[in-house]
DNA sequence: GCCAACGTTGGC
DNA sequence: GCCAACGTTGGC
């Protein structure tokens, strides 16, 4: 089983939304990193943090698990979605999404900062300056000590 | 294949 | 709103 970390705007679609909906597909990653890791690496089983970004305290809001593997995401056919990609075909589409599934919301985001502070992480690629992919990979040390602060 | 221009991400 | 960092695009 691996683990992973995803990034999602809380006012796009937050960690109470996933509550909410129990399920849901995890649409608009336009990046071909983040693809590729969703496309080769991603099963189902495998467990994902959801994290806030661009709001007023980024940081991990809870635990999410893969309850399908990668399928083409129908918002790039869909010209109406800001995820629209003219240049996609269905033949030939570029870009997909995984199903999540909601596990668990965290009394409390575990903030940026703090995962910052801990020596645990320090390696973490969410933390490497520069940083802007919205789904990466997570260790098994670095899921556990992220765990510990929540 | 290089690289400048441009667009996006995301913390602050 | 600012800006650093990075990805993508497109001319050459």
């Amino acid at each position: 089983m691996q683990y992973w970390l995803m990034k999602s705007e809380p006012q796009v679609f937050s960690i109470d939304d996933l509550e909410r909906q129990g399920r849901s597909p995890w649409e608009g990653v336009r990046n071909y990193q983040a693809r590729n890791f969703m496309r080769d690496g991603m099963k189902v089983g495998d467990q994902a943090f959801l994290y806030h970004s661009s709001c007023d305290v980024p940081g991990v809001a809870g635990v999410m698990e893969v309850a399908r593997a990668a399928y083409p995401d129908p918002t790039q056919f869909d010209r109406r979605s800001p995820y629209y990609d003219e240049a996609s075909t269905r033949e030939s589409p570029r870009w997909l999404l995984v199903d999540v599934a909601f596990s668990r919301r965290f009394r409390d985001v575990v903030p940026l900062e703090r995962l910052r502070a801990e020596r645990a992480l320090a390696g973490m690629q969410l933390l490497r300056r520069g940083n802007r992919l919205s789904v990466m990979p997570v260790t098994a040390a670095e899921w556990r000590a992220v765990l510990k602060l929540a």
